[in-house]
DNA sequence: CTGAAAGCGCTTACAG
DNA sequence: CTGAAAGCGCTTACAG
């Protein structure tokens, strides 16, 4: 059997509630019991119970987060850094792969619930998730769930615009837009306006295809294998995604096309880790960061009953600018 | 405050021993009570209390996951699917991004006993992490631990030897290995060993330049320049990762290394991500879900208390061919 | 078929 | 400065 804390007493010929006093630092405890009690925890491995804790303090220091999955540059850097960041705070993260289902969404939202945990943190582009009364302290990455959930994301417009306007700076004609399901609220809603903002402004006719998943690739290709051939005088392609944009990349290569010579692509999100093996491609950064930090900080200033002014936060992102639009690197 | 079994005992006009029976399906209930309590439980919105439930049962359902990072192809995908057949098997995933830090292993290691898990799944290289006496179930990924813990890998001898191999067979002269940090024991040794076999066998001298840190692609820069100018006349390199060869290759192009023809490359891993954006990058792919079923079903075994033969299993690894080693796709 | 009682391991008023 | 008692929300022998 694991040692308890009546074990623990019983060694150092004290009470449990002193046990625990020691442990938890609170109260005035002689420094004589305090080293009697220490010495009998060594002596006898003991570990507290945190689940007993938890029962008691009705509290976890669990945060639930809840993603698409994690095997993708965007995703898997986003929950590196939530939990970096839940680490340093003291939180613990139960880790939940929704595949972008929504069934699996809610079972993973009952099942949060039943695990007494602190918070969530949600990503998923699902409609009525949180519309039950039972609820508890939440934060939403982009994405507008419901009236008091606290939304952050990076400035998805601001994206579009800036990726639109890249390519329009970069000299192309035909400007298309690659985007996902256009049946979820994804983000990338707000980069297709911006994209089709900035193509009106400049006189010029918005195309955008929709691709099923972004996530998994394979099920794009016949949508880019038409693209090109219902448009193959495109010479600019904004993808809201970029493996999407690598993906089209290479099958336009495979045409023939010359990038950036005959066609430009920009994509988005802008990981460290496609930066780094992609550096060529041009994209717009997310701050991903920033992003985990302030989700992770709002929600435990809601966990804590402080007030959060901000129902919203929108960080601004940024250009990288790669020989795919035309930049020498 | 939350409704708990006390108050749908009320509500149902029956006991909380008898809640419990009809939550937990144990025992004969009539059908009419077990009706009554389901429509309280539904009234009051009633959610089981896990917490309580495990503290009494000591068994969580909860297995912590330790890597170095989610933010890397080969992890990602690794914890992905673990993440996924974990749930599928009614089982919760604390994510724990050790960084490849022994002290920070060592307090996650910590923070899980506390926790309760009922096991642990290490992806992790460091040594002595779980030399403690206060043991629980746990299974190894990719590296030998201690003597009473189960391993799985995929085979890095066989893949060492494959990629070495078909670096041979490409008609490389100048072989040269690139590999992770030679003072953590990770797999990648094994990958070293095969190559030199492999090597000596054809009466060739192996030479292994050592990065770092794998991960941090940043920080390998300056051992690949070394290694070019030491060898300028190499036309073969084996890199233990992926995110290693693709930099390495993208190096060698800019000295300006025509690929395949002057510089043939091969890494490691093959993971679907690196594979889909990469197509053309060699590499030896590792059977992510195998290992991760095989983590998975042994560690549920071991908490079981079923016995299960293996001490350590091994999936065969396989080569993708892409045009870095001469193959035409 | 159903209930009262004790216990999972911890913590916190309340006394002293 | 320290301890006995009650309670966190649930479950399981033990009776009936």
């Amino acid at each position: 059997m694991k040692p308890k804390i009546q074990d623990v007493a019983k060694v150092a010929g004290v009470s449990p509630t002193t046990v625990s006093r020691v442990l938890n630092d609170r109260g005035y405890i002689s420094s004589k019991t305090k080293e009697k009690v220490f010495a009998a925890m060594k002596e006898i491995n003991y570990i507290p119970n945190d689940l007993a804790r938890s029962l008691y303090n009705k509290r976890t220091y669990l945060i639930g987060v809840i993603v698409p999955s994690t095997n993708h540059p965007f995703f898997g850097e986003l929950v590196d850094n939530i939990e970096r960041i839940c680490n340093d705070k003291g939180y613990k993260v139960l880790l939940c792969n929704s595949l972008q289902e929504a069934e699996k969404e809610k079972k993973y939202w009952d099942m949060l619930q039943r695990n007494q945990v602190d918070g969530v943190i949600v990503v998923t582009y699902n409609r009525g998730l949180v519309d039950k009364e039972q609820q508890f302290p939440a934060v939403v990455i982009d994405h507008y769930l419901s009236e008091n959930i606290h939304v952050v994301s990076s400035d998805n417009f601001q994206g579009g615009e800036m990726a639109t306007k890249e390519l329009i700076e970069a000299g192309c004609e035909n400007i298309i837009h690659i985007n996902g399901d256009v049946n979820l609220e994804t983000p990338a809603n707000e980069r297709q306006y911006a994209y089709e903002k900035v193509m009106h402004d400049a006189g010029r006719i918005p195309l955008t295809y929709h691709v099923p998943n972004v996530a998994y690739l394979e099920s794009n290709i016949d949508i880019i294998k038409q693209l090109f051939k219902e448009n193959p005088d495109v010479d600019g392609i904004f993808a809201s995604d970029d493996l999407l944009a690598i993906r089209t990349l290479q099958y336009a290569e495979s045409l023939g096309y010359k990038i950036p010579e005959d066609l430009k692509i920009i994509g988005y999100d802008g990981t460290g880790l496609i930066r780094s093996i992609y550096p060529d491609l041009s994209t717009i950064i997310q701050p991903t960061y920033q992003i985990a930090e302030n989700a992770v900080e709002t929600l435990i200033q809601e966990i804590d009953g402080k007030p959060h002014d901000l129902k919203e936060k929108t960080f601004p992102v940024s250009l990288w600018k790669g020989k795919t639009t035309g930049h020498v690197t």
